[in-house]
DNA sequence: GTGCTTGCCGAAACCGGTTTCGGAACACAA
DNA sequence: TTGTGTTCCGAAACCGGTTTCGGCAAGCAC
């Protein structure tokens, strides 16, 4: 019997016609091959002790059939899932918020093109998070877990690293053994931030670093650092703030770098929500963003292309950010040493309206 | 053997010693308990031919050992995976990005309070996102779904009613067939939005509804309409816009009212991100909100609270949103009936700066 | 004591895969 | 011809559960 009397629902619009449209089985592929099942999951699989001419035709009616194998029925056996593990961490304030739906459109898309699914967890603190990615691994939920928002310390890559659980961060991390990894190179941006500053004639950039726990902010300040030197500028240590995240930390920090004395004529934002806070506190000084103070900032997010004047930054993709991970802790998990699994891209410089020549009457 | 040696992991901060801390079987329980594996799972699912002293038994017993049923394994046989399924629709612009995280944080831990997971996918495009949920329900990854937004010819309930896949909106239907839901009473906001500065004198008052694609708008049209008449107030029909989605369809409409021979006095946003387009026609025209212009809008998010002046608006709680999406659709998957499964929960009403007695020179 | 339920559990098949093991078929050398 | 490898596949066990089926023992009526 089989499926003879099964109709092709493939390519009209609807679901299936009983809940889910039958499935067809490795046991469906071996009677029609004249094969057994044991023959067939080891042609798919790539064992040695097929000829290669059974191997092709098992192929070829996999795909005829289409035939794809149920990935928690090899699980029980392989204890693996063909499912990669995501644990948002609702303690990251909203920092992450912005760009969630773009990462997880990339990792879910990542994913699936190699025939795994993304699952999606939460956790408001730390002893909820061990808990979490324990009962995903202990449950096979996941193969492995992408680990967004690389920090400094970070717990989760202590735990795996010991557990030798697949991972890959995004973002970097100093002690990098067991660690695989994407990112965008911030510290670049960083200094090219400076870099295109002083081409304008600017003397006096602040910079206004992000959140100390992240790894990132470290790496922005060299590159803002490494940017100063290179345009042979000196930089004040007052003309460097850390760990802003919020608009308001933006606000804040911005108004007190205004009211110096001898104010910054540009300033840096390693994140773009802290320089819409420069915004207001110029504003509030009846300052002009782009003549009488620079801001160049880092992100890319929508609210910046739409400030007045529009906000020049460096934009990250995230989306593609999260194609990049899934597929790196794909191969990751399939065996791949984490060291050969690093990528990192540039951000993409957006030349926009916040950025303009220094302003005469500070000029030197 | 058994495990005899394994060291208990479970209160370490520790992931486990190798890999997963070894898992208990069901034949680790039966052995435990002198039973059957069979004994043991019919015991756990609650079949009537066990006493009610062995199921007890067996119940302690998996609480004692911290046994928990391998939902592969169990998946294989019963073809349920306990875990919930959310497609993101990438079309969707960038309309719920601001909600995504507090909503994915209310849905998983909804699910993971039930032992279940939540596999998120997304798609581009009505035939990506049709073929998303075959794959999806033919491997078997998610036993049912949670639609965010409906919208009024929704083609995923279409779908999933023919099919009789379990599925539950976030938002309504009219025609509720095989429908559960969740919803946040957007009409009674409107309602009561309009009430509010009927109170405070306001006679003019427009409305800037939202995307006509879902269903919600049309359900804020009759709650502003119905507020409109219980203050006995007539509506113009050229102070109801609809389909405004973006801040920039706001600041576009908003200047379009403003400019009216006989402008509203108070406008009604369907949307925040809307107001805050409204914000800005207003500041164009140098007219100051909360006394010039009211304004109360709807969503709660974050950029509403500071604005200046801070927006007067109808919060949602995304968060709980999905949580109880969770809940519901488990019980939906779990056997109970659509009807049954219908909540909807009234917004809160945060009144901030953005509202205000009209002012004396449009008094009539 | 016999017969008939009823309550309760074990035995075994099953789900859809993977993996080990053994052996048939063939080639080749002695 | 026999012996010795290879090559390649089938048989069967297994993974961790669920579910059907059958039967033992106790209870009850007669």
């Amino acid at each position: 019997m089989g499926h003879g009397g099964t109709v092709l629902t493939t390519n009209t619009a609807t679901l299936s016609n009983d809940r889910v449209a039958m499935r067809v089985t490795i046991s469906d592929m071996a009677d029609a091959l004249g094969l057994t099942k044991s023959t067939v999951s080891r042609a798919l699989n790539g064992y040695p002790d097929i000829s290669a001419n059974t191997r092709l035709r098992v192929k070829r009616m996999a795909e005829k059939l289409n035939y794809q194998p149920l990935s928690h029925a090899q699980a029980i056996k392989t204890g693996r899932t063909r499912s990669l593990g995501l644990v948002l961490q609702l303690s990251d304030h909203d920092a992450q918020r912005p760009f969630l739906a773009e990462f997880l459109a990339g990792v879910s898309a990542g994913a699936s093109t190699q025939d795994y699914t993304l699952t999606v967890a939460s956790a408001d603190n730390d002893n909820h998070l061990i808990e979490t990615f324990r009962n995903l691994l202990r449950d096979g939920k996941a193969d492995g877990f992408i680990l967004p928002r690389a920090m400094v310390d970070d717990l989760r890559v202590k735990m795996f690293r010991d557990a030798n659980v697949p991972f890959v961060l995004y973002g970097r991390q100093d002690n990098d053994t067991g660690c695989a990894w994407f990112d965008v190179r911030g510290e670049d941006a960083m200094h090219d931030a400076v870099m295109h500053l002083a081409g304008l004639g600017h003397r006096r950039i602040a910079l206004i670093n992000g959140g100390l726990i992240y790894n990132y902010a470290g790496l922005r300040r060299r590159g803002f650092l490494s940017g100063m030197a290179a345009a042979g500028l000196t930089s004040a240590p007052e003309f460097i703030v850390e760990d802003a995240m919020t608009t308001d930390d933006g606000a804040r920090i911005g108004a007190q770098l205004l009211d110096m004395p001898n104010r910054p004529t540009a300033i840096v934002c390693a994140v773009d929500r802290v320089a819409l806070g420069v915004y207001r506190a110029a504003a509030a000084r009846g300052l002009l963003i782009g003549s009488d103070l620079s801001v160049v900032a880092y992100d890319g997010i929508h609210e910046g292309a739409h400030a007045q004047p529009p906000l020049t930054t460096f934009a990250v993709d995230n989306r593609e950010a999260g194609h990049r991970l899934a597929t790196l802790l794909i191969r990751r998990v399939r065996g791949e040493p984490p060291e050969a699994l690093r990528e990192t891209v540039a951000a993409t410089f957006l030349e926009r309206g916040s950025t303009g020549p220094v302003p005469r009457e500070a000029d030197q």
